[in-house]
DNA sequence: TATTGTTATACTCTATAACTATA
DNA sequence: TATAGTTATAGAGTATAACAATA
């Protein structure tokens, strides 16, 4: 009889170890957690400006203007300002982008099923469904 | 038709959400979240070391010095040295520790409970119990 | 020599405030 | 007046390195 343990443990520890998984396996395609992220964003079909950008990954506007300026850097995206709107700068993968993005897509994809593999697959397809209606 | 989303937003953003819960709930203890942490691994029976408490949080042991500063100017834990190893101190919880402790545990419990209301109560303790499984 | 607690320090991540330009 | 992007800055939270005391 194993002492309960909380929540918030729990779910800090799975963060760390399925980062301890994912971190390595972006390696080979030169980005972060945090840059797979925003890539994740970008490679969705409607076209997103910086700020929805940083809401749709609930980030603040302010990190995802260095957050690009990396990507860019990298040559994984670009930014060009909007036709209607001069003060947004709308963003999107370049070609290089799109195809680091799909690599990395299936590095994490991979990372992520390494994480689960303690797990029968139906409670690896639970726990995702689960956290996905709680958040 | 939605999209996924990665596992690794979801974790993110449910450990956010929690903490927008236990945050307040501890609010009247005058604790915070990690503090609770602490106050929770030292009311196990069994007396730990500074050390020894860090591990089971799975934080630096330099990480553990602060925290216990701040948990001793409150009057929440007391520490003196191992009387076999005087390297070692022992960390344990005064009787205000404890009693906070049992405030602020039932006022998390509450938390964990409102950030789980969404789900019907067998999918409730089953999110626990594979987090718990996976961690 | 190794371990525990401590301190100083630095690094990462993030947000707030203030500015520019546009609307 | 309000919004989007930017910059400067500051605050958490954390770990690494180095030291003292002890084993």
């Amino acid at each position: 009889m194993s002492r309960r343990r909380r929540l918030g443990y729990l779910l800090k520890q799975a963060n760390l170890r399925l980062a301890e998984l994912t971190g390595p396996a972006l390696e080979p395609y030169g980005i972060e957690g945090r840059e797979f992220a925003v890539l994740s964003v970008l490679g969705t079909p409607e076209p997103l400006s910086q700020l929805e950008a940083a809401q749709r990954l609930g980030i603040d506007r302010t990190t995802m203007v260095g957050l690009l300026d990396g990507l860019e850097r990298k040559k994984l995206v670009g930014r060009r300002p909007h036709p209607d709107d001069r003060r947004k700068n709308m963003v999107e993968l370049t070609e290089h982008g799109r195809e680091t993005l799909d690599g990395a897509t299936r590095a994490v994809d991979g990372a992520e099923e390494a994480f689960l593999a303690g797990l029968p697959g139906d409670d690896a397809r639970l726990i995702r469904d689960l956290l996905d209606r709680l958040v």
